[in-house]
DNA sequence: ATCGATGCAAAAGTTTTGCATATAC
DNA sequence: GTATATGCAAAACTTTTGCATCGAT
């Protein structure tokens, strides 16, 4: 469920966003950004979005080019995040929830996120110890869920 | 430098396994894994591969589909391991050295290699702690390198 | 001689681009 | 009214597939 404040600050970020930048501020664009942000836990291709809104809001005006060029301006502002998991091209999550990385189930395709003190850490001791500015990282552990065992 | 005992042994391997799969062994088929085997520090996209060869043999005759097939190929056979880089489609490197992590520059694309076991040791806790049977995990730090903050 | 492998070209997917029109400002 | 955004279709890539021919066994 959407908590509504928090969603109406994070569109009132975006919207200045577009401004600062001399952006519009179109239907389309707040569709994108609210379906990612009401599925926070989810991970999308393009072709998902666009097929989520075209599903919901069959009265909008959509193409798939749009979903494409929202998601790299969204991405830009750092408001989603996109990440490639390997099999189908990237996908593509809210960014602005707490950092945490993924465990791919490579029989279901499910993801499961974690966050882990330890590794933060010791990522950090890499990086200086590389001389490495690190501005993000990415950690994925592949594997069979408990689900996929079971069966 | 190739050990040239150890590549022998490699390729070896590969002969055996083709023989037992019922498949041929081709000069296409070396030449990829040679490639392979000989930049064991590189990560290379199927194209890169294709092109490779084509400069370095241009009297052997290939094509991309025969690429993108043995590289299928040696995936499967763990010789070879394929990973995204999230910018430009997968990439791949030589799977049979020892396990490693990645740090990306974001700004050259060079690509280094780390081991750690503090993370390793980590990554089967989590793994655990969510009754998930790892098979393999991905970690990526990207950032800036020492070479590119020098500039 | 047989059966799998190859190159080529076509097809299928995915992402980007050009352009006329629509829409936010 | 002006400038940016959009949809659409075409183009550019990337990867896969079908098929006639080639080549390893």
């Amino acid at each position: 469920m959407r908590i509504e404040t928090e969603y109406q600050e994070i569109l009132e970020d975006f919207k200045q966003l577009l401004r600062s930048s001399k952006l519009k501020y179109t239907k389309q664009r707040e569709l994108i950004l609210q379906i990612i942000y009401d599925n926070d836990d989810g991970h999308f291709t393009p072709e998902d979005i666009y097929n989520l809104i075209k599903k919901s809001y069959p009265q909008v005006k959509l193409g798939i080019a749009t979903v494409y060029r929202t998601l790299t301006l969204l991405e830009e502002a750092n408001i989603v995040s996109s990440i490639s998991f390997g099999v189908q091209g990237k996908k593509y999550e809210f960014g602005l929830k707490e950092h945490h990385d993924h465990l791919v189930c490579l029989k279901c395709g499910r993801i499961e996120e974690f966050f882990d003190k330890t590794i933060e850490k010791q990522q950090e001791k890499i990086a200086k110890k590389f001389n490495f500015k690190m501005t993000g990282h990415i950690m994925k552990i592949t594997g069979v869920c408990s689900v996929c065992q079971a069966k």
